[in-house]
DNA sequence: ATTAGGG
DNA sequence: CCCTAAT
């Protein structure tokens, strides 16, 4: 994970030359059946291999493979046609002319097709299929073609060891048959399409005799033939590449042969025999290259395509990657992949949200989206590891990482952080328990905020009895008498709970705004918290005890459980009880349940007892302050709404 | 720091 | 709920 950019780019750096060869052999060149070499690295990347790796799997196949009859057994027409020369110069003209040009050209059209989702319909792919067509009739390729996907269904699902080496299916066979799938067409057509328009292989026509040139020659002729150099050494492969570049097919014999007007015809062994059979293994091996499926999980894809795309990136000459690469990454990008990229890019809008959220307070803080490791710049760390933590992350919780003045940690993604500001009740619980309310500060900064909507909400357990433990102490010391028995007499066992996790979140958020921001600057309006029963039951019951007005201490009194009602909120919520309660009044007195549509029906008595609760307060305001703790006898009275007074 | 009121 | 003025 960490190391996976190094990596990458480490592994980039070192096998790039090959890499791109590779890969742009593949996709440069004519081929029918593109598929790509990769190594599955230890962190499950899928890294291209290099030639040399792709000729040892080409071996490895072999064996696989030997059971195929050779079916280019022909003799071998004669060489004469071009001399080792004449053909050189053709390939270096058409390279150094318009050769690179038409490359280029080539890429950039293919690049177009890959982008484009239609293919058979549109004109080139069948000049491309016509254009074709006669090298598939000359082989049967097309069978051979279609034996890969076979072998990979049979794979069935494994688990790609790393650093092993196989065959990634990047393509898909050639459309010999008719495309199997929709990439498959467009893959060939792009191919022939691009064939046709090269220059390069119009210049070779005519027979064409590899066996005769040098390595270096041949190397030559591949770059002619392919637009880019190799390493490689290996004369066979060398010309078979070649072969295959000239003649569109993959069905490339190892044995001698000559090219001729685009196809391949196998000449008669000239060469000792032994040389000659493992050629002609080689050969049959190679009719079908390649294709290895692997089984990889989904995961691994995910992660594999992640650094594919980040090579492609990288090197920026990676037009593309092979039609079934290309379907996967998006499939999968869009599907689980996507989470992954969701992990990492949601937040932005989320991010923004927050930060008008907090700018207020303050502005200093960035919030950035730890994400996984920048996914996004540097495709190739996107181990899986990362990928995987992301997902599960965010399947679980849906977190996502805010990083705020340099604490980083998961916010819950759907909730919204609730900007509380510091509640009176954070300093009341630091007063009892100094501790404690420093942790809560701590704390809270790592859970920014739930939904006052969530009740119960999920953010996490852990936060939810970190903060029980925080507040219990408290409540304990301060009110608890007092709350439980509240608690307990009402309904609310649940809101009890509620309440104190509300607590917890409320102080929690605020001490994290504490910490870290302006302590006192605008804080976004604290989320609407509706005033559950048992709060409004305890309003009254403080109202009733300590009088109205004295808000402060039924807050700290009464509601030290609440951390989120601050005085004002007390305040604000008694006057509202006062118009309910006059308003009702008047018109039900016997109507009970009288719930208007407002959200939270307040139990007629409640009313009345707050109506008694106004007129004692207005009768007995006026002289002096309202009444102290020691009315509290006529709380109980009021308790039931009964006549006071 | 609280409280009362207006918005 | 927020904001502000007045205490």
């Amino acid at each position: 994970m960490e190391h996976s950019v190094g990596t990458v780019i480490d592994t980039v750096d070192t096998e790039e030359k090959d890499e791109e060869e590779r890969r742009d052999e593949k996709l440069s060149d004519t081929e029918p059946v593109v598929y790509q070499l990769v190594r599955v690295e230890g962190d499950g990347r899928l890294v291209p291999a290099t030639d040399d790796e792709v000729k040892e799997v080409e071996k490895l196949l072999e064996d696989e493979k030997s059971e195929l009859a050779i079916k280019h057994a022909g003799g071998c027409l004669s060489s004469e046609g071009f001399t080792k020369k004449s053909v050189l110069e053709g390939l270096m003209q058409a390279e150094d002319t318009e050769g690179s040009r038409k490359l280029n050209a080539r890429l950039e059209e293919e690049r177009l097709w890959l982008s484009g989702k239609s293919f058979s319909h549109s004109p080139k792919c069948v000049a491309a299929k016509d254009q074709t067509s006669e090298s598939i009739s000359n082989g049967n390729a097309c069978l051979d073609k279609l034996q890969p996907e076979n072998t990979s269904s049979e794979r069935g699902p494994g688990t790609l060891e790393p650093n092993t080496v196989c065959n990634v299916e990047v393509g898909t066979a050639e459309a010999c048959s008719g495309a199997q799938n929709e990439a498959v067409a467009s893959r060939s057509s792009i191919s022939k399409s691009c064939t046709s328009s090269l220059p390069d292989f119009s210049i070779l026509r005519g027979e064409i005799c590899l066996d005769d040139f040098s390595i270096r020659e041949l190397q030559e002729a591949f770059r002619a033939t392919f637009g880019r150099e190799t390493s490689v050494k290996d004369k066979l492969w060398l010309k078979r590449r070649i072969a295959m570049g000239l003649t569109n097919s993959c069905h490339v014999p190892n044995t001698n042969f000559i090219i001729k007007d685009n196809k391949i015809i196998l000449s008669e062994a000239k060469e000792d025999p032994m040389k000659q059979h493992q050629s002609e293994i080689e050969a049959e091996s190679s009719l079908s290259l390649d294709i290895r499926v692997i089984n990889i999980t989904h995961q691994n894809i995910e992660a594999s395509l992640d650094s594919q795309i980040a090579d492609d990136n990288v090197s920026g000459k990676r037009l593309r990657s092979p039609p079934l690469l290309d379907d996967m990454k998006d499939e999968n990008s869009q599907m689980e992949h996507c989470t992954a990229k969701r992990m990492r890019k949601p937040t932005k809008r989320y991010i923004e949200e927050l930060s008008e959220l907090e700018s207020r307070e303050c502005t200093a803080k960035s919030y950035s989206c730890m994400k996984n490791s920048g996914d996004d710049n540097f495709p190739a760390n996107v181990p899986t590891r990362t990928v995987f933590y992301g997902d599960a992350n965010r399947r679980l919780i849906s977190t996502r990482y805010v990083s705020l003045g340099g604490f980083s940690f998961h916010v819950p993604f759907v909730l919204r952080a609730r900007r509380g500001r510091p509640r009176k009740n954070t300093v009341v619980l630091m007063k009892y328990h100094p501790s404690f309310v420093y942790h809560m500060e701590e704390t809270s900064v790592l859970i920014p905020a739930r939904l006052e909507d969530n009740e119960n909400g999920s953010p996490s357990k852990e936060i939810r009895s970190v903060s029980v433990q925080i507040l219990q102490p408290n409540f304990v010391g301060e009110m608890g008498t007092e709350m439980d028995k509240d608690a307990l007499n009402s309904e609310d066992e649940v809101n009890l709970e509620h309440r104190r996790l509300d607590e917890h979140e409320d102080s929690t958020h605020g001490s994290a705004n504490n910490s870290q921001q302006a302590p006192k600057s605008g804080q976004r309006r604290k989320h609407h918290r509706a005033w559950t029963l048992c709060e409004v039951r305890k309003l009254v019951d403080g109202v009733a005890k300590y009088g109205a007005g004295r808000w402060s201490e039924i807050r700290r009194l009464a509601f030290a459980s609440y951390s989120y009602r601050t005085s004002v909120d007390l305040k604000d919520k008694w006057r509202n009880l006062l118009r309910a309660s006059l308003a009702q009044c008047p018109t039900e007195k016997g109507a009970k349940n009288s719930r208007k549509h407002t959200s939270i029906p307040i139990p007629t008595p409640i009313l009345s007892q707050v109506r008694e609760l106004a007129k004692l307060h207005a009768q007995t305001g006026i002289n002096t302050s309202p009444r102290k703790p020691a009315d509290q006898g006529s709380k109980d009275v009021h308790g039931e709404g009964s006549g006071f007074l």
